[in-house]
DNA sequence: TTTTATATTTAGAACATTCTAAACACAAAG
DNA sequence: CTTTGTGTTTAGAATGTTCTAAATATAAAA
């Protein structure tokens, strides 16, 4: 391919992987994603390894992370034993749904242990003096607050596309 | 204070903790923020130290990082000669901000590192054969939807609160 | 069955982040 | 001016993450 397609891909590659960095992802998956999305074929494992010049293992562990997140797809292709993948190109639908998943799975146990909490303080027992019943009664409050956004924070996901 | 008062208390803190984690923050910044938003009073570096078994230069880097973010602020307290703080209550307000700071942030480089795929792919030269051609034809493509749903976000931006 | 092409797993190297303890800076008190 | 209380910076230890190279597994081809 002409070099200076290859220039302009490669550059566009290295944009997604600094930004995949930037969220807080692995910067070669970002890398990864990229290049399986500006191609208009699908591309194999090895050929992802010679155009980032990075090792089998790290695409193989990288691949199946994407995959995971539902951020490329195996394809066959026809005559090759070798493994090909392309991207889905729903970028916001891949950001939403990996968000609500982590959400969900978070505002549940952030439930649990907020009741946690609220039941350590409902056992505490009664001799309290003035100073600590005022304290405990603060602390139950932040937790109702807490709870509260957290509601507030799942009633928002579920509108989200 | 009563000590069933505290467990509840850094129950409470242990989860915001983990959490802050979850979302790629410093836990200890989490941790601390948690402290301060519980109390009804405001906190000093010390009982913060001593409270979560941290060191003082710890403390001193993460409370830095929670002002610059506008999740705490620093009070005076009469008679002492302490740094004491306070949390600022409206956590969706600092998570929507620093998500708005950070994003405007980022969509101007993206904007660039694209602007440059583009002029490289306009600015090669005219004698491409068939097949290269295409390329670049799918390359500026997909370019250009990386700009539409980089616009797209930045419009959403606007509309939080 | 043996060989070959490919993908996965693993051990540890390289790198990055976070933490502590100690040194330092500086203002207030004595 | 010296001492004391307090916050900050720094050097390096501890920990965590990511990467590579080599070993291993697996399935197709010969």
């Amino acid at each position: 391919m002409n070099s200076e397609i290859e220039e302009a891909r490669d550059y566009f590659i290295e944009i997604a992987g600094s930004m995949a960095g930037n969220l807080g992802l692995n910067s070669i998956a970002g890398q990864m994603y990229a290049l399986l999305y500006i191609s208009s074929e699908p591309v194999s494992l090895d050929e992802i390894t010679h155009i980032l010049k990075v090792s089998k293992g790290n695409v193989s562990v990288n691949i199946r992370a994407l995959e995971r997140w539902g951020a490329v797809k195996k394809v066959w292709v026809k005559g090759s034993r070798r493994n090909f993948y392309k991207a889905n190109e729903d970028i916001l639908g891949i950001i939403t749904s990996r968000l609500k998943e982590g959400l969900t799975k978070r505002t549940k146990e952030i439930h649990d242990g907020l009741s946690r909490a609220e039941e350590m303080l409902q056992n505490v027992g009664k001799q309290l003096d003035k100073e600590d019943k005022k304290v405990a009664g603060v602390y139950k409050q932040k937790i109702t607050d807490i709870r509260k956004l957290s509601s507030k924070v799942e009633g928002l996901l579920k509108f989200l596309p």
